[in-house]
DNA sequence: CGTAATTGTTAGTATAGCTAACTATATTTC
DNA sequence: GAAATATAGTTAGCTATACTAACAATTACG
């Protein structure tokens, strides 16, 4: 019985009552999670630019700052944790002596990996109280968002 | 389209890809939203305060604490920024002098509600690219979200 | 070649989280 | 009823994460 047909029905959704329960939603679930992310012992940035480097590969310092929608100074410090937790590593680039590129180490991979398998766990095991139907309205859901997501410009 | 029926289909949404697309969706949402909360000159943890008070009504200092998932120490120095901002006042409490009953001020109901127009505008624009079914699929996904939210045990 | 632009870092400030230690009040126990 | 204990907040001090401004180094360009 999720979103069915209905003539118009009591659920009526305005764009700005959703948007707003979205906000909601999208806070509290990452609250509940973000103690299990604690369990690694570093912080959230530090592991959202690692997530950016195991995924996205090598890169360098001012990319993984647009990718992280962080003024470069912060992503610097952020690195600067990093790289003094072994996890990942500022490389030299050949071409262009500027350029900082990062490198997560092995121990960086496996420490992110263990941490995402921590937290998918944690969040599944509440997630599975959905039935089949409800989990497919979600998985529908979430592919709306990414679609909406990927389409949204990222303004400065 | 959305989640309708299908026997078994190309989504085969399992718990754990759910889970983590889930996770990165909201995560992707709120680093979009967050830019307009900063308009309002508050950082986002006074901003969630205020809120619980402005919607939840005054309450004491321990009260906001465990509605924040935050240390006492901590919410007695956001609440600190609140009152220098006038946006929010302590009060005795009558009845229990240890307490400190925590309300916020017109100004800061005002501020709030701006806010919260604001970001539900912008936030709204985007999804408004949506159909009406898939605003539907959404809202369901949201409603399945705030049940899952509400029976899951704050674990400290 | 000398000036511009680009890329990062350093310095200084503010917010937001924590624990430990403290104050002030209430409650319980003897 | 006084002493011990428990509860509610605050203060102090640490760390992490964000910012802007100012700087250094390097590259690109006129």
């Amino acid at each position: 019985m999720a979103g069915r047909k209905q003539k118009n029905p009591p659920s009526l959704p305005d764009v700005a009552a959703i948007a707003d329960r979205l906000h909601s939603a999208a806070i509290h679930v990452l609250r509940r999670v973000r103690k299990q992310d604690a369990a690694s012992g570093e912080g959230p940035a530090r592991l959202s630019a690692l997530s950016v480097l195991v995924f996205g590969g090598p890169m360098t310092l001012g990319q993984l700052a647009v990718a992280e929608q962080v003024k470069p100074p912060t992503m610097s410090r952020i690195v600067t944790g990093l790289v003094n937790s072994r996890l990942a590593q500022r490389l030299t680039d050949s071409k262009d002596a500027r350029r900082v590129r990062i490198r997560a180490t092995p121990s960086g991979e496996r420490l992110l990996h263990e941490g995402r398998r921590r937290r998918i766990e944690y969040l599944g095991r509440h997630l599975d109280r959905l039935t089949r139907q409800e989990l497919d309205t979600l998985d529908a859901a979430i592919k709306l968002l990414e679609r909406v997501l990927r389409e949204w410009p990222v303004e400065k």
